[in-house]
DNA sequence: GGAGTTAAGCTACCCCGTTA
DNA sequence: TAACGGGGTAGCTTAACTCC
C-alpha cells in the first residue's frame, strides 16, 4: 500500500468511528456532516478491503479487521499529535486538565488520599477521575487514551506499556481485638483453623496465602469473599474471621476500630504496588508531573 | 423515528501547460 | 524559475431515500 494514496484524515475518522460506534456521532465529534463521515467510511472500506463497521440495529459494530487496526492506528495518531504539538511546560497551578486513573480500593485507600490532597494544594484546577477498570481491559484503555495511568499489581505488563514500582507491601493479618483464638498471638495452627475473609476483585476463592499454604501442604477455609477491603472494619469486629491484607491498609483500619494486627505465620513474598502507562505518552508533560507526584507519594507511603 | 446511504450540485484544491 | 490560468477531481453540503 502506497502511503501517498492514504488520506491521513481517514485515520482520524476511523478513530472517531471506533470511539463512538456511530457515523452520526463520529461526524458530530469531528465537526463534519453525517454524509461526509459516511463517505469517509466508504473510502476506508475501499482502502482496507473490509466492511470495517457493520450495522447492527442502531449501532455500527467493528469487524475483526477494524478491531485489529484500532490500536496501531490510535498509537500512530498519538505519536503524530505529539510530533505536531510539542509539549509545553505543565503549569500545575493553572492547568485545568483532567487525569483518568484506574486502581482498586487498595490504591484508593493508600495512594488516592495523598494524591487528592497534593493536587488540591498544588493544582487546584486539575480534576481527577479515579475508577475501577477490569484488569484485562487496562492495556487497551491506556492505549486508546481513556486512561492516563493505572495503579495496581501488574506482574507481566505488555512491552508497549511502561511500569514503575511505587512501593513494596507486606501482608499482615487483621482480626477482632478480643478474638478468643488469638489471645496468645497468631500461630500457624490458629491461622489454618480460623475462618478467613478474602478480599478479591475477581471473586475467586484463592489468593497468595493459599499458594503459601499449599507449599506446606496446608489449606484454609475461606468463609467469605468481598470485592473491597473497605468493608473489613464493618465485618471483622462482628465475626471470628481473619483477613490477610497489605500492611498499609491494615494500619489505616486498626487504630480506629476494634481490630488488631498480627504477623502472618507464613513466609510470604511482598508484592509491589506499581503505576503503568502507555509509552506513547512518555513525552506528555502533564502525565510526567502526575507520575513524579505518585513516585513521591510511593516513597513516603 | 432515528440512523446510514445515495444522488446532485457546489466549491476548493491540485495538476499541468503556458508564458514572461 | 516563478506566476498564472484552465481542467479535473475530491470532498463538502442538502435532500431524498432505505432500513431497522
Amino acid at each position: 500500500m502506497d502511503l501517498r494514496q492514504i488520506d491521513l484524515n481517514l485515520m482520524v475518522a476511523f478513530e472517531a468511528l471506533m470511539e463512538f460506534g456511530s457515523v452520526s456521532e463520529a461526524a458530530r465529534h469531528l465537526g463534519m456532516s453525517q454524509p461526509a463521515m459516511s463517505s469517509n467510511l466508504a473510502r476506508l472500506r475501499l482502502l482496507f478491503g473490509d466492511d470495517l463497521f457493520v450495522r447492527s440495529g442502531r449501532v455500527m459494530l467493528p469487524t475483526r479487521r477494524a478491531t485489529a487496526l484500532q490500536i496501531p492506528i490510535s498509537q500512530a495518531l498519538a505519536q503524530l499529535r505529539v510530533a505536531i504539538n510539542p509539549p509545553a511546560l505543565f503549569e500545575a497551578s493553572t492547568s485545568r486538565r483532567v487525569f483518568n486513573i484506574s486502581g482498586g480500593d487498595y490504591a484508593a485507600m493508600v495512594i488516592l488520599p495523598h494524591l487528592a490532597a497534593y493536587v488540591a494544594r498544588e493544582a487546584p484546577c486539575v480534576d481527577l477521575r479515579f475508577r475501577f477498570v477490569e484488569r484485562g481491559a487496562i492495556p487497551e484503555w491506556l492505549d486508546t487514551g481513556r486512561l492516563d495511568l493505572a495503579l495496581g499489581v501488574f506482574p507481566n505488563p505488555p512491552k508497549r506499556l511502561a511500569l514503575k514500582p511505587l512501593f513494596e507491601e507486606n501482608f499482615v493479618c487483621l482480626a477482632r481485638r478480643d478474638h478468643p483464638a488469638l489471645q496468645d498471638g497468631m500461630t500457624l495452627a490458629a491461622f489454618t483453623a480460623m475462618p478467613h475473609l478474602l478480599v478479591t476483585e475477581r471473586g475467586d476463592a484463592t489468593g497468595a496465602v493459599d499458594e503459601a499454604l499449599g507449599k506446606r501442604g496446608l489449606t484454609r477455609r475461606i468463609a467469605l469473599t468481598v470485592p473491597h477491603a473497605l468493608v473489613l472494619p464493618s465485618i471483622l469486629p462482628r465475626s471470628d474471621m481473619v483477613a490477610t491484607i497489605g500492611t498499609r491498609a491494615a494500619n489505616l483500619f486498626a487504630p480506629s476500630t476494634a481490630l488488631a494486627i498480627h504477623q502472618v505465620p507464613l513466609a510470604m513474598h511482598p508484592w509491589r504496588m506499581s503505576m503503568m502507562w502507555s509509552r506513547q505518552q512518555a513525552s506528555d508533560v502533564g502525565l510526567r508531573w502526575l507520575r513524579d507526584i505518585l513516585s513521591q507519594i510511593g516513597k513516603a507511603a
